[in-house]
DNA sequence: ATCATCAGCGCC
DNA sequence: AAATGGCGCTGATGAT
C-alpha cells in the first residue's frame, strides 16, 4: 500500500479494504529472533478471506505472500515478528498496513493490564483455544522444524483462522467504542519499530574502553577504601547499608514535612541516594564516610553500564533492543535490552556521547517534542495563559523558584525546576511554600488545573474517563475520602497528558518522518526512539534535509494527523528541538515553535 | 537450586 | 490514609 500518500489524509476507512491474515512458524534459537542467520521461517499459513492455506518453506519461499502483504492490510497477532521476517523475505516495510490484533486489544484494555496471548485472546471471544500438544512442545524449547509437520500445520492454521476471527469482531467492537483511530495511531509504528530494532546501535569503543578503565579504578580505589572501615558490608544491600548508618553508626532516619519518617513502600528503612545525602551528619567521619557511600553507589550503577558496553564492544559492536508496544499504562514504548540487557531507554545522559554511527564522517541526529507534556496540557485545558507563556518563550521555572521565595522558602531556579511540572502530575504534598506554588500553579494556569478537576470527576461518576482520541483509561470502583482525597487522583491527572504526549504525538511525528526518510530514499536511518524523540544516524549531506523533515513530521504532519483521524484541531503550538553531533546528543540543540495553520 | 519480591537507580 | 506519572535491570533476600 501507498502509506505516505495515505498520511496525506489518513483516514480509519483504510481498515475496510483487502486483508490478508499472516502466521509464520520459525526456528526458535532466541525465541525465533528474526535477525538471527540461524533461524528461518519454517511455515507459513495465511488467509486472505475465504480460507486458511499453509506452506512450508523458508522466507526465500514466499514471494507470492511477501507481495499481498504489501497490497493489503496485514492483520497478524504481534505483527512486528512478522513484519521483521517479512523484511527479511524482500519485503518493503514502508508499504505494511497493518492491523495488530495484539495491540489492538491492548488498546482496548486501556491501562488494565490483560493477558495479550494469542489463545488469551481468543477465548475471550468464544473461540477455541490452543490445542495443547504443540503448544506444550514450543514452550518446552522443542523446534518448530522437529515437530511433526501435520501437527506444526494444524497449530499454525490454527492461530490464523482465531486471528481472523479476533480480528473481524475486534473491527466491529472498535466501530462500536469509537477506538479505531487509536488502533491505527498504535498500528502505524509498528513497521518503524520493526525497521528500527534491526538497526541498533553503535557504542564506540574509542571512548568506551577509557571510561570502564577509569570508573573501573575509581570504584576499585573507593572499594578498598571502604573495605578497610566496613569489611562485612556488602554496598549492594541496601539492607546492610541500613544497618550500618541507622543502627552502628546511628544516623536519625530521614522525616518528611510533617515529622514522619520516610520508609520504603515495603516499611523498611531507606538507603538510596537521596536519603543518604538527607542524613544529619554531626562529625566530620560521618560526612566522609556519607561522601564515600554516595560515590560507590554511582561509580557500582556506572560500572554495570560499562561493563556491559565494554563487552558489547569487544564482540559484535552493536546494540540490539526491543521495543514493546503493549506494555504502559499509558501506552507510550517501554524497551527491553536484549543480549546485554541495556534496554534503549535509560541510558545516562553522560554516556549517550559514548554512542557514534557505523559510518565514518556520519552523524547522530536527535530531535525531540520541546516541552512536549507540558504543550499536551494546555492544548487538552485550552489553557490561554499556558499557550502565551508558550509563544513568549516565558521560563517557567523562574516564576517556581520566585513563588516558593515569597512564601518563605530559599530557593534556587534550579531546585525550583522539580516542582515546576508536579501539579501536571497530580502532586500536591511537600513544604508550606511548596504547597503554595503548587497552588499559584492552579491558579496561573486554571485551565490545566479545571479540566484535571473534570477528569477525577468523571471518574467518580464512570469509574473511567474517555479522551479525546476515544481511547478510555479505567479506575473501576474510585472513591472519595472523607477528607476529599479521591483515589487515583495523580494517575488521572497524568495518564492523559503523558499518554496523548508520548503514545499519539509522537509516534505520529515518527511515523511522518520515517516514511518521508525512506521516501526520499535518504542514506540515513532511525535507530531509536525515547518518549518524546528520535535518534537517528544521520549523513553528512542530509542534515538539513532531516532537520526540515523533522519540523514538519513533528508539527504540521501532527496538526494534520490529529484532525483527519481524530478531528482534533490541535490549536496550540508544537515545538522541536534538534541536534546533531559525532555522537549522540552532542551538538548545539536548535528549537522551534511551529503554529497550527 | 530456583523463583518471586524488594529496593535501588537510570531515563523521559 | 495517601498525597508526582511511566518503565526495565541488577543484586540481595527469603520462601519454596
Amino acid at each position: 500500500m501507498d502509506v505516505l500518500k495515505f498520511l496525506e489524509a489518513p483516514t480509519t476507512a483504510v481498515y475496510s479494504q483487502d486483508y490478508i491474515v499472516l502466521d509464520f512458524e520459525t526456528n526458535s534459537v532466541e525465541k525465533g529472533n528474526p535477525f538471527n542467520p540461524d533461524n528461518s521461517i519454517v511455515l507459513s499459513a495465511w488467509s486472505t478471506g475465504n480460507n486458511v492455506n499453509h506452506r512450508f518453506g523458508s522466507e526465500y519461499s514466499i514471494h507470492d505472500i511477501v507481495q499481498q502483504c504489501e497490497e493489503r492490510i496485514l492483520v497478524a497477532h504481534n505483527a512486528k515478528f512478522e513484519l521483521q521476517w517479512l523484511a527479511r523475505a524482500g519485503m518493503d516495510l514502508t508499504r505494511a498496513m497493518v492491523w495488530d490484533t495484539m495491540v489492538a486489544e491492548y488498546v482496548f484494555a486501556g491501562n488494565t493490564g490483560i493477558t495479550l496471548g494469542l489463545g488469551d485472546v481468543a477465548a475471550r471471544y468464544g473461540l477455541p483455544g490452543k490445542e495443547s500438544f504443540v503448544e506444550r512442545c514450543i514452550k518446552g524449547g522443542v523446534d518448530p522444524s522437529d515437530i511433526p509437520k501435520s501437527f506444526l500445520a494444524r497449530r499454525c492454521r490454527y492461530d490464523v483462522y482465531v486471528t481472523e476471527q479476533i480480528f473481524k469482531k475486534q473491527y466491529q467492537r472498535a466501530v462500536q467504542e469509537g477506538k479505531l483511530g487509536v488502533i491505527l495511531t498504535r498500528c502505524l509504528l509498528t513497521p518503524v519499530l520493526a525497521d528500527i530494532e534491526s538497526s541498533g546501535m553503535i557504542p564506540d569503543p574509542a571512548k568506551v574502553l577509557p571510561a570502564y578503565t577509569e570508573v573501573r579504578d575509581q570504584h576499585d580505589a573507593i572499594s578498598t577504601e571502604l573495605l578497610k572501615q566496613y569489611p562485612d558490608v556488602n554496598w549492594n544491600s541496601p539492607q546492610q547499608v541500613a544497618t550500618l548508618l541507622y543502627d552502628v553508626l546511628k544516623f536519625k532516619e530521614v522525616t518528611d514535612v510533617r515529622g514522619n519518617v520516610i520508609k520504603t513502600p515495603g516499611g523498611g528503612r531507606k538507603a538510596d541516594a537521596p536519603t543518604i545525602i538527607a542524613l544529619k551528619c554531626r562529625t566530620k567521619a560521618q560526612k566522609e564516610l556519607q561522601a564515600l557511600i554516595l560515590e560507590e553507589a554511582t561509580l557500582s550503577t556506572k560500572l554495570k553500564f560499562l561493563t556491559k558496553l565494554k563487552l558489547c564492544c569487544e564482540n559484535e559492536g552493536v546494540l540490539h533492543a526491543r521495543f514493546n508496544q503493549t506494555i504502559t499504562k499509558t501506552h507510550r514504548l517501554s524497551s527491553s535490552g536484549t543480549k546485554y540487557k541495556i534496554q534503549f531507554q535509560n541510558m545516562a545522559r553522560e554516556y549517550k556521547s559514548l554512542f557514534k554511527a557505523r559510518h565514518d564522517d556520519w552523524l547522530v541526529g536527535e530531535q525531540d517534542g520541546a516541552q512536549l507534556e507540558f504543550r499536551v496540557a494546555a492544548f487538552l485545558g485550552q489553557d490561554a495563559v499556558a499557550v502565551a507563556d508558550l509563544r513568549d518563550d516565558v521560563d517557567v521555572h523562574t516564576f517556581t523558584a520566585s513563588t516558593i521565595t515569597s512564601a518563605g522558602q530559599d530557593t534556587t531556579r534550579q531546585e525550583a525546576k522539580a516542582h515546576t511540572f508536579k501539579p501536571l502530575y497530580g502532586g500536591s504534598s511537600g513544604t508550606a511554600a511548596e504547597k503554595a506554588y503548587y497552588e499559584a500553579f492552579k491558579q496561573k494556569y486554571s485551565g490545566i488545573a479545571d479540566t484535571q478537576q473534570r477528569w477525577i470527576d468523571e471518574v467518580l461518576r464512570n469509574g473511567k474517563l474517555r479522551t479525546c482520541t476515544g481511547f478510555e483509561f479505567f479506575w473501576p470502583r474510585t472513591k472519595m475520602s472523607r477528607s476529599g482525597y479521591v483515589d487515583n487522583t495523580s494517575s488521572i491527572c497524568n495518564y492523559p497528558v503523558q499518554s496523548f504526549a508520548t503514545a499519539d504525538i509522537i509516534p505520529i511525528a515518527v511515523v511522518y518522518l520515517w516514511h518521508r526518510m525512506k521516501a526520499a530514499k535518504l542514506q540515513s536511518f532511525m535507530v531509536n526512539t525515547i518518549h518524546d524523540s528520535v535518534i537517528m544516524e544521520v549523513h553528512p549531506d542530509e542534515v538539513n534535509v532531516i532537520k526540515d523533515l523533522g519540523v514538519d513530521s513533528f508539527t504540521h504532519s501532527v496538526y494534520n494527523y490529529l484532525k483527519s483521524v481524530y478531528n482534533i484541531i490541535f490549536n496550540v503550538p508544537l515545538g522541536i528541538g534538534s541536534k546533531f553531533g559525532t555522537h549522540w546528543s552532542e551538538g548545539k540543540e536548535e528549537k522551534l515553535n511551529v503554529e497550527p495553520s
